[in-house]
DNA sequence: AATGAATGAGACTTCATTCAT
DNA sequence: TATGAATGAAGTCTCATTCAT
């Protein structure tokens, strides 16, 4: 994806390029896509340890060869694989709530955190299974910090926003609400990944912003 | 861990044992914890995915071949282990907080689960490391769900006694409060392992149990 | 079962042994027994190279160390079972034929090998597997050796007989002739033991017999 | 064996392969050629069991992982080799006996049974592993089967035709002759393997094919 | 005598990676 | 560009064997 948005990037930069060059770029960057999204499927199904290169590779349609080709190390794919998944997340979570601003779109934030799992259960548990491999594969270590700052940083922007229109308390801490708030939407998320049927995801979800606006109000 | 304790058991029943015998399924027993000992110790530094069984003999100061005579497959070594940290994490728990019961014994368990990432950074890795491997992992994902269903019922019994003692409102969901909880507690953690200089566990922890307290309280 | 014959050896000599020796004796013979009776059927179901010291004991009902125990190293339980086997058959086809000698006893004989494949294909798959680890288990090759040319001695020595009884033509080879009706007994079952829908060996059966005398009879 | 003949119709139907495919698929078969033909002499020394897939590897002057890659499993190795060996085998004997056809092709064929052995005894012992093999690898049972079913089938019809020459007895029965034919070939070489010294090859196969033209003819 | 704990060698198998075409 | 041939490292697993009890 990385890669994607770079040629994308380079092309505009270079509109001179040739039509036959344009063209292998652009089946290039295809191909990358779909091998991405073949590993997020092996994700999804298995977790961040059982992609192969090869099985990518088939999975989209192409040679076992073609990901070493592209992606040259599994470190490297898997390094690509986390932004792209994190990116879909967030891609979609954004197209979820369109228009909204400030408070309100962090309500609609959580809502769709609620809601995924069961919509889009493969792009919720690719998405889990690159959160757990946070802890222990270095690539996407950096990865996941890095989102989990900038994702902490727009719920507090939309605590300060709501505060600033007077729909919010004056005494909120935005910092440290905004980590309550996204630990519980994943820890949410994580209970009812592992076991549908322990729990009401509905139920906690209209529970979970009930009680957040209560606390949170003026 | 579950052999150990068959054995024991097993010991206590047929007290004619002769001492030869005794000291055997001592060894064996001995042997067996050695070998999770250090298998958590790998699964906190590396992941579950990251054992081998190779390794997790070595460690435990005994042959590389001993795991696999002990637990025969990888996947049996895998099942063992989760139920071993999960049994460990629960009883560093209740050890937290001796001769509190009902609602009081709750608050204790949040204070634990915060307190406990910076005391013990490896077992809460490893910890971790369990509950990410129950997307992917079956037999711990039965394990984990068990754990959650468990947990979870703990919690409400805890909010059910609060609210019998009068000290809660009436008006309390138990189920849905309890899963709520329980999440902001592993989602919390969960953030603070990947980037421990993202947020400050100890402010977190504070504001989460005022909040709870004020929340819940009558 | 060397051994044991050997043991019944020791014993008559020894007459002043103690009661308790003698039953510990006993009892070892016994296991040994039940250690190559097992083994035995390792060997019918999938072969030689099938056999381990430790599934030898459990299913004799001893321990899986016992084999090891008794018969110090694999090489040597297979060379024991290679000659317990083969005395097995030999038992076996001489109690078939009580009474006869000379001629008759051959003939006896290979009604018998014809008929015990479906009598008792245990045994008959455990005989044609030594057979078979003749041609690369060192320590069976010679036990084999030994067993055919005793068999080809035998069965040349029912030849003679019947010359001189004046039954058989005056010209016969019997080394030649001894060597050809072995195997063609041997290639028969082989071919059977393979592909029993294959071939009948009732009619192969018949039909060599057949043959058999008129080719030899005067 | 089967691929590089698959492989040859492949490109047979595909002519407009480009050149450097075809070096590739050259280069694979090639391989495999080699590794069962160095798999092929690790039986004949030691038996089907004794192959390890490096071995069969190095001997072939490749890496000790090649078999594993082209073959997949040890089981698929097995497989592979017994149709190899057995076709190597037919190959052979039809060599020995160009331009003859039926009685005679028969005559020809059990000389080159009993010759064989001392001429190219690394192929004899090989061909006898794997009948060997017959009995307990599963794959090579239905092999070996069909072999034997073939050629049963080819002697029955070499002696149909010298019926139908008028140069055998009308009253033979083509099928069961065929199995003792069949059998006795078989019978008498494996008693060489095992024992060398014990009979001379030479004087059982002009003793067989002698008593084989007066029981047969006219 | 008998059990079974523990070792260590060796086999199979899977993959990332490199290279030839 | 793309394929896939070939390598080699690492991991799992099985066993014969030795040793303690």
């Amino acid at each position: 994806m990385a890669r994607a948005v770079r040629r994308a990037q380079e092309q505009r930069d270079n509109a001179s390029v040739s039509v036959s060059r344009r063209t292998q770029v652009e089946r290039r960057d295809e191909a990358e896509r779909r091998i991405l999204e073949a590993a997020a499927l092996i994700v999804a199904e298995n977790g961040l340890e059982a992609i192969t290169l090869a099985e990518a590779g088939e999975r989209a349609g192409y040679s076992r060869g073609l990901p070493s080709h592209y992606f040259k190390t599994k470190a490297d794919l898997l390094s690509a694989l986390g932004t792209y998944i994190i990116e879909s997340f967030i891609t979609q979570r954004r197209a979820s709530a369109p228009g909204l601003t400030g408070y309100d779109s962090l309500l609609a934030s959580c809502r769709y955190y609620f809601v995924m799992p069961a919509r889009n259960p493969v792009m919720a548990r690719a998405f889990h299974a690159v959160l757990a491999g946070a802890l222990t594969v270095p690539p996407i270590t950096a990865t996941v910090a890095k989102l989990n700052r900038e994702t902490r940083g727009e719920i507090a922007a939309a605590l300060r926003a709501g505060m600033a229109e007077g729909r919010l308390r004056a005494d909120i801490d935005p910092e440290t609400e905004s980590a309550l708030i996204l630990a519980t939407l994943r820890g949410s998320v994580a209970q009812w990944l592992v076991d549908p049927e322990g729990l009401d995801l509905e139920v906690v979800s209209a529970h979970f912003i009930a009680t957040l606006e209560r606390r949170l109000a003026k």
